[in-house]
DNA sequence: GTTGGTTTTGCATACGCATGCAATAACCCA
DNA sequence: TGGGTTATTGCATGCGTATGCAAAACCAAC
């Protein structure tokens, strides 16, 4: 079925067909309502495929996601998908397997001739400067380059870390074990850069550091490892994310037989969902992942809308969200800040 | 960047290039070399959307997902996005939101020239017999139609639901409640039907039945209200998938202050990993999505390469994982399966 | 009935690549 | 060296739609 053969059947021509199923088009009402009939009854769709390729824009975006098993991205990825539906965009999805280098996929992504990219993986500068030459605005998710104009979203996971380093450190923690996550991680850098500078700042003794992959069990047996380097002194563990904390949680209260948060006081960043279920009331550090993922949008259709715009570099700030793993203030278990939680 | 481009700096024909580009073309040694060489210096990559154009195939999949926010989907979509991405295949995401019903988006899935579909949400006979009429194979996930010739892939949820409640039931528990997902889930009804069945087959008593939503809270509402109808003799909770199962754990274990499974045993289904983590300890009915995804790949491809292939029904068979949240056999909690955990 | 202006419509072409066909080049064996 | 065979290559065209341009239709007012 293609426009030729509703155009044949209305008694129009093909751009006329063409006309009708392009909004704002000049159509007469007449030609209209004959066209829609003839489509309906031959059950067209104008092909996507073809229109992309003499307009340009495919109406589709990629999106590139490291790893769906760690739990934010599932939710990071919904939100993405749900809003980009709602601008008449088609997400097309790109996952990277562990292993498997960016690269494999570099090359397909630039020949769907997409009309933007949000990306929450591990680009380098230069495969990032590839995409915006190549015309294909490109934004930033969780991290961002100094020297490439792409835009991007962040949550300031240095002001965030250091917000939870502040509230343990005040409630009394003296001896700290940190799992960051993957070394060449963005994010992992900045949260850890962010909570061991604070720590020194209020004069907290230097943490043991465990590097963890993001993952429940990782988390678990760095849990287990920091207790064993640190011994019975360490009184409080942070994650460099929820799922590594979870795995830290039920570590300390499984194989070390503690208390958390009595014994010992555990937190992570993210805010994913779990970390709300009633075992765990995780403490952490959340990322408004609605704001961002509105704002990652937003931004893209902006730059496609108009190339020229200079790339813009937003930053949301993370949010404290004291739960039940961190000890309270006065050295009691905290009791949850409802109404941020709500946010 | 055109393959013109490319063939005029290498100084040989445009179908030149094309048949460098297309692997299993015959083109000479020294004209490979040229052609690579100016496409590099170039920067040309062939551009998937006209190829797609005269091919007819768009070397991309749709993936319908209804939601993502039930863990066991991330897992699915992971799974389907790098086997397909092994293969060739772009993944197009659709995300239906809970409320916009299928009709919002399908219209856009027929736009793309989708080379199949990989369906996992709640798609009518109707909706289905529109694809395989334009030509894309459709493979079901987790449901099917006996009138639609689509080919799909089941976990036998019946079997699986069965394998619990006889579990269950030869453990001595005695008043159970049951959580079922939304009514119009084929999925649930499919697990409801067989674990109902079977628990009137072996004369238990007949369940109180609550519905949910598929999510946490629901599961942990449900709990509680079963607990409210059912009293004190209520001693094993059902819940038609894990998130929900998980949900009813924390809410016996905290707000109604019993003990998993000491005083009321709970299980789940599906085999999420949330539902491994050393705090739940879930027994479920697992689904191996990796062998229904790997099916379900192979199924499209193969009707994608033969399209007049008769369409097929795979059904897998759920795998019962005993673990910590449900009696053993002797009355004492049981022990997990290792062996068959692994798989 | 005519003119000037505004829509509406059709024609023709371009988008970038793949591919059937014919022409050419390379090769092989006698 | 020639005839036959095969591997390469170029030419021309098609895929389905959008769109600039010009022709046509319409409208209003004179």
């Amino acid at each position: 079925m293609t426009s030729y053969d509703v155009a044949h059947r209305a008694g129009v021509s093909q751009s006329g067909v063409s006309r009708v199923f392009k909004p704002g088009a000049s159509a007469s009402a007449a030609m209209r309502a004959r066209v829609l009939a003839a489509a309906d009854e031959l059950g067209y769709r104008p092909n996507a495929i073809a229109r992309s390729l003499t307009t340009g824009r495919s109406n589709m975006v990629g999106v590139i996601i490291s790893d769906l098993t760690n739990l934010y991205y599932p939710e990071v990825l919904s939100e993405l998908s749900a809003r980009f539906s709602g601008r008449g965009k088609r997400v097309l999805l790109f996952t990277l397997a562990r292993e498997a280098g960016v690269d494999s996929i570099l090359g397909d992504v630039v020949g769907y001739q997409l009309d933007g990219i949000v990306s929450a993986a591990r680009l380098s500068a230069g495969q990032v400067s590839d995409f915006l030459d190549r015309g294909c605005p490109v934004v930033l998710y969780n991290r961002s380059f100094d020297d490439v104009p792409a835009s991007s979203i962040c949550c300031d996971h240095v002001h965030g870390a250091r917000l939870l380093a502040t509230r343990m450190a005040e409630a009394g923690h003296h001896r700290f074990g940190f799992v960051s996550g993957p070394t060449d991680s963005f994010v992992s850098q900045e949260r850890t850069r962010g909570f061991l500078g604070r720590l020194a700042e209020m004069g907290v003794a230097e943490p043991a550091v465990v590097a963890g992959d993001y993952g429940y069990a990782s988390g678990h047996a760095a849990a287990r490892e920091l207790a064993r380097e640190a011994g019975p002194a360490l009184d409080a563990i942070v994650c460099a994310n929820d799922m590594m904390a979870l795995g830290a949680v039920d570590a300390v209260r499984g194989s070390l037989g503690r208390r958390v948060p009595g014994d010992i006081s555990i937190a992570g960043f993210d805010g994913i969902d779990p970390a709300r279920w009633d075992s765990y009331r995780l403490t952490t550090v959340r990322q408004p992942v609605r704001r961002m993922t509105q704002a990652a949008v937003e931004m893209l259709l902006d730059h496609m809308a108009d190339p020229s715009r200079p790339p813009e570099r937003r930053m949301i700030p993370g949010e404290l969200a004291v739960r039940a793993t961190v000890r309270g203030l006065d050295g009691a278990p905290a009791a949850e800040l409802g109404a941020a939680d709500a946010a």
